[in-house]
DNA sequence: AATGAATGAGGCTTCATTCAT
DNA sequence: TATGAATGAAGCCTCATTCAT
């Protein structure tokens, strides 16, 4: 048992094998687990038993990375949301060209990231699961995620009304009613469970349509 | 604590001291807390000593009532969803008039309904919450009041549509893209809390905006 | 509800008809629900509100009679082993005839009595499980019960040997020798139930002969 | 309490302090504990927390090695009846030599072991007291124990029978009879405790010449 | 005398956290 | 670094007891 995973190199003892265990990779592989768990079952119906057994380690071996199960979760939430974070930088960028095939490119993008990527969507059960324990959290994803998201958008409505291609809508001051759609299918999805979810291509543009008529300037519509 | 002591109901005194009889309401009183606490912390978080603390009674009380914690959750689940599933009965009337104005009144009422009133909100977000733990009240929720309400809206845009007012749209097909917006502002406030939420009459008329001009058949839209 | 059992004689109302409750009788109605509630499960087990079920009435109504449920428990061991200590003055009368005839009535008797009847068999449960919480119970029935019976026991052997039926035997010193076999009949079926009780008439006999022989001057025997 | 801090066992230093690990020793500990407790108060009025504490440690790591109390009950009997249990194997041995001083072994055995040991009394008291919560461990003990004791009973007093030593008698059908003596003075011991217990040799030598009298062939019986 | 709603102490059980190895 | 036995605070639930009607 002292020698499980163990192999002598050069005179040093080195982890290897299939039972090496790579120490950076640790709180990632625990980080998943309590995900899952996190996802499952909430915060507090979540046990730290589950959570290690999922990650193959013992209860003890959490507390070597994350002082408390709190601080798991926020870990877990901040490593989870990440992907959307980063996606953010891309949306900020000048926008050229038409504007509804910016928001078609974007809305698709949102659609696989919200609706399709399981992570994605549980992050935002948690978020509206635990937002009176993790305040902050929600707070932080807020400024940081979702507000620059509808920052972006209202750029991107605007610029289509500049150019003369949208006509002046509440969705400049409301973007979320562009929005709306990727929400109500991701809650949707999170509600009822992969079985009754939305078909995906199909809705998504149906969701297009409808906002490209909506948004359009029409015939009759004066320049606004 | 405001009752400790007599208090004066209708003209008549009534015993409202620490140890006050009130059979008939209680399992009312009950719930009303219960709701409180399960809508703040959840099922899990929440402890019956605070149920029962907000009720102004002891935790045995409870007990006389309710056999157990999931019970108590049950029975509040199914007590707040009620005017939900009440209202349900308007909307299955054949429709009159023009599609618009129907579907004007009924996401007015929805509005009413699943954003502002407190009630339905935290409903909709311990449905999201603990579905794990009690998939058959998510499922009951969406065969008696979702799938329903998704139905009455298609046999409105049918309508419309046979009626000349509205062009063939997705909308047809998934309903929900003219229902979203009501549950982005529902979920928005859940998340970020009444101090963000939505300007509530400018965002309805937006939706309903954005809605009609999606809906509506165009100038060279051609028929059916 | 108000008149329910109520009948109205010469102008006074007064307690009539099925639903009277004679209160001198209630004492005893509780008792003997309570005896059959500590026989199934025991002193800390039984609930009182089982008690009062059985009783036909509420758990508040025992306390009128009754100060806690310990009072209960000895007045209800008080009550069931009165007939025990009611036969024993039989047995103290002074011996005639065979002793051998006046053992056989004797163990006749206990026969019916602490194996035929389920009460004083419940009450022999009850002493063996409860005496560490009620050592004073088990100590007065070994004073006013079971220590006369082993003495009355000792003197028809005594009287048997003087009278030079029996032999001197061991019986003189532990009379329990003879009365073993009824207390072997009542654990017995105290423990595996009725079904696997040990058939009564037949055992009884056997009992009876083997003592007979037992205790019997034998042909080479010399007088003790 | 005074293995407390460390402790000295084979001339090696264990750890004894209040969190030292035993694995090992722990379930033993534990029913050991248990038994004390459960002997005492039965099963409902024992407290984990007692048994906990007799054992040395705290309540919670009761339930690293059992699930619930029910099961440490259940663990507790299948351990403690284990000398019973294993007794049974010499008894089946085909009989030799005279049936008499083969009852007087077996009686002296079941006399150190019914009588004399505490264990296996107390085993009785708890069976006696807990049927009706648990009649599968009553029904076990009856099948593997009892029910075996009784047939070699039955084995021994008809091979006497064949042998001339035993006269017919209701012995052989009802071997409960030679083994009452037993039962009476364990329960007798049982419920008046250790001081007025009976004195076990000369009990015993009365029991056996009791019994021998009683089975034996006498002058004038006839032959089988 | 009787009710039965209410209480609250106490028990079983869970589980985050600690710590000796 | 990893383990996993041990801890102990806390939560759910029960039930003897109280008390206003």
């Amino acid at each position: 048992m002292a020698s499980a995973g163990k192999g002598v190199i050069g005179g040093k003892t080195v982890p290897a094998g299939p039972r090496r265990r790579r120490k950076e990779e640790r709180p990632g592989e625990i980080v998943e687990a309590a995900f899952e768990e996190f996802a499952r079952s909430g915060f507090a119906a979540t046990k730290l038993d589950d959570v290690a057994a999922r990650a193959g380690i013992t209860k003890g071996t959490i507390y070597l990375y994350f002082p408390s199960k709190e601080d798991l979760f926020l870990a877990t939430m901040r490593e989870m949301s990440r992907p959307s974070r980063e996606h953010l930088a891309a949306l900020t960028a000048a926008p050229q060209g038409p504007a509804m095939a910016i928001l078609r490119s974007h809305f698709t993008f949102e659609y696989a990231q919200m609706v399709e990527d399981r992570r994605t969507r549980e992050i935002i059960r948690m978020l509206l699961a635990e937002v009176s324990r993790f305040p902050d959290v929600v707070e932080r994803w807020r400024a940081e995620v979702i507000g620059p998201e509808v920052e972006a958008l209202r750029r991107v409505v605007r610029y289509g009304i500049e150019r003369g291609e949208f006509r002046p809508s509440a969705a400049e001051e409301f973007p979320h009613l562009l929005f709306a759609p990727v929400i109500m299918a991701c809650t949707w999805r999170l509600m009822f469970g992969d079985d009754h979810a939305l078909d995906g291509a199909a809705y998504l543009e149906g969701h297009l349509d409808l906002m490209e008529r909506g948004l359009a300037r029409g015939e009759g519509d004066v320049r606004g």
